[in-house]
DNA sequence: AATGAATGAGCGTTCATTCAT
DNA sequence: GATGAATGAACGCTCATTCAT
């Protein structure tokens, strides 16, 4: 097993039962061998030789990789929209949020670039996952249009206009540095009705408060 | 096979050698079954049996799957690019290319689906295709920058936004209907700078001067 | 599986874990089937039909079949030289040693003729067995010179000659009569410089002393 | 077609109809091809790609490999056995005969190393030409034994013997060293009977005599 | 619960062979 | 006679899945 490799369902699951316990080692294996081979190119053996369990053990949990996926995934979605909603527990002002959002998503990549590798090849079989955080983000969309923010009318392209601007920031540089961060959030701001200066400005003024670590 | 399908290859090959009449043949029914099967799912003989050959026969034209969504998706670029550059002709103001050519791209999707399905693809399998689609946007922008219509410094994220934006539209409706088409161009005038109302006059103008048919 | 046939490594792993037996049973099949086919013709499915496995089962224990002839060959060397240096314990009378050794790999080919003919194939897979074989030779053969009863000066074709005699017979004679049997020694010690009644006498002495029964 | 490649029947066909002409371009590719990859390796593809002409023309002049290499080895026996015969007319000494003949052998496989390695796979495929072998030897074995030069009773064995000593020389040493050539001799006397110094002088004798360039 | 040996369907690939041109 | 495109049987090999231990 790779030692560096974060553990995020193994720290969960200790002191847990046995069954609780190996079901967390398949899906820490999961995303680290979905992120290195990709979903597609992935064989049950990778994951089970990964965690160190027989080949028939991984029957007993799940009926096929994709269910297996969908379990990884909805995870991952857990813990990355509950780090983010935590950070921005009583912002009231749409861009800042959407702003933040975006920020945080990318900073998260950042320091888990499995977690995002994973997370999207699972919005692919998981659709329940696609449209939860297109929810989170209407909201914040219609909170800043609401207060005149924003200069859009909210559907469903709209939404997916947006998650594929950040999509392409983690495709184009997984590591995410700040350029592409914040060429990022400005393209968001923009899109969304921002000239390029207010865009500019507000971005600026996201990371100064909220980032600066 | 299918017999609604546009039969590209077909036509180009009509008259030539059998030689020439039996690769068009397997181009034109990869199109189809790459289109609907998506291209790892695609197995040779499904290529083989739409096109009705033997298995064998695949290996006389192609080393592997690989080796023919080149070839597809080649052809399919050539062609795609060689229409929306007829209609470009002679055009000199940046954003008004921009928008037409995003808007002939999404036309010629609502008329041949599989076609851009196939090309997508491709894009991740040939990166020649992508650097040569990348060119002929960055002309188009620096065109625009230089006229003072854009907002931007020209690079690889940029371009990719720009790209992401047509993917998505492509992808929530794949016969990209008139609104679909206008708020996709909306948005790549407003992520090159434009404010939300010379986007939209932008658009109009254009839909109104090249597309009224 | 053909009744007759005698398994030795089934025989050496009764009673043994399920794996061990397994491999067995592909390895005795593999000597009934190479003897009768040929390395060359012989396919994987041929093994694993005659071991009553399936085609699969075989890429558990070998990556293709020169693993497995490496295996076999290797296996049946070891039985085969096992059972002849048992036999020369304590000889130390040159000529004795190699009249006594060939007369007894020609016995042993006569009760297990399939045991000699995947060995010999294996050779030109193996070249360790080659080696092995030479080194054994080389031993007997200047034991013989130094007691002054042998006129030559071993060199690697000397020693390929004398098994080119022994494979002559094996080919020729596969069950290798007593006549056979006779002239083949024979033939050896002429090659080593004997006469030809000084040969025949050596033979017929060696014969009836250790081969009467 | 590789230039350095002696052309046996292209040259006997020379001014020959086509069809003549055809067939011996494969027989020459045969000779190369089976020679450098070995027999069963060898494609009929690779025969005409290296006779330049196309796959099914071969289907014009043999029914498979098989027959393409009986025609092969026959006429390479037949060019072998003449050449040697010529050279010995009107000897009539066996063993000068005997090691006339083998010398002579070597010496032709220094010079055309393909005929060689070809007419030696041939002869599992064609036994008429072993037999053939086998009679020319056994004239020389029977006049040698008549003048009280050999003491061996002529038996297939015998006759077996001797070729596999032969063999063991070319396949050691394809190229067919002197040093190979005066031990494959000495021992093939000595297998009919001769003493050591007999054989050593015999041979000397003889390539002093013969071979003297 | 965990194991890992066994399975066999299903794929890619080769290549001798046929046959219309 | 020569061509070379087309064929399809036959093989090697992988891997998800089952099941006795």
């Amino acid at each position: 097993m790779a030692a560096n490799t974060h553990q995020l369902f193994r720290e969960q699951s200790t002191g847990k039962k046995k069954r609780e316990r190996t079901r967390s080692a398949l899906l820490d294996s999961a995303i680290s061998v979905f992120a290195s081979k990709g979903f597609e190119a992935t064989r049950i053996i990778d994951i089970t030789n990964h965690a160190a369990l027989a080949n028939g053990t991984f029957y007993n949990y799940y009926q096929d990789k994709d269910e297996l996926l969908r379990d990884v995934a909805t995870g991952l979605a857990v813990e990355i929209t509950g780090r983010i909603n935590d950070e921005m527990e009583g912002l009231t002002h749409g861009p800042t949020r959407v702003v933040l959002a975006t920020a945080r998503l990318l900073q998260i990549a950042r320091q888990e670039p499995e977690w995002i590798n994973v997370l999207m090849e699972g919005v692919f079989i998981v659709p329940e996952l696609q449209s939860a955080t297109v929810q989170y983000l209407r909201q914040d969309l219609e909170m800043g249009i609401k207060q005149g923010h924003f200069n859009v009318t909210v559907n469903l392209l709209l939404v997916n206009q947006i998650l594929s601007l950040i999509r392409t920031a983690l495709l184009l540089d997984p590591q995410a540095g700040d350029n592409t961060m914040a060429q990022t959030c400005e393209a968001i701001l923009r899109l969304l009705g921002s000239t390029p200066a207010k865009a500019m400005k507000q971005v600026s003024s996201v990371f100064q408060r909220h980032l600066e670590n």
